[in-house]
DNA sequence: TAGTTGACCGGAA
DNA sequence: ATTCCGGCCAACT
């Protein structure tokens, strides 16, 4: 399933490293399915996907379903992703 | 089966 | 530089 892919793939992400949601579907297979990505993460609840190393093209974040984009963006500065 | 939706992207005005 | 529009893909109703 598509889905699985993009969760292995998210979760597969280093530390201090940021995808954008293209990237994620990319290396997912489907290089065109950035929109998808997005609809399986706000589906996916699963703390093991570090989502919030998933940003926008521009490298804006979108929303998380953990705290919202403020523990998100803070999470990507501690982690050197910023 | 078909239509709608969504944490998107890229090009055009 | 900012805003608008269309297109792509997968999941849901």
């Amino acid at each position: 399933m598509f889905k699985e892919k993009v969760l292995s793939v998210v979760k597969n992400i280093p530390k201090g490293k940021t995808l954008s949601y293209k990237e994620v579907a990319e290396k997912a297979g489907s290089p065109r399915a950035a929109r998808a990505v997005g609809s399986i993460m706000k589906a996916n609840y699963n703390t093991e996907i570090p989502c919030h190393r998933v940003i926008g093209s521009d490298g804006f974040i979108g929303e998380y379903n953990r705290g919202g984009k403020d523990t998100k963006y803070k999470k990507l500065k501690e982690e050197g992703a910023i």
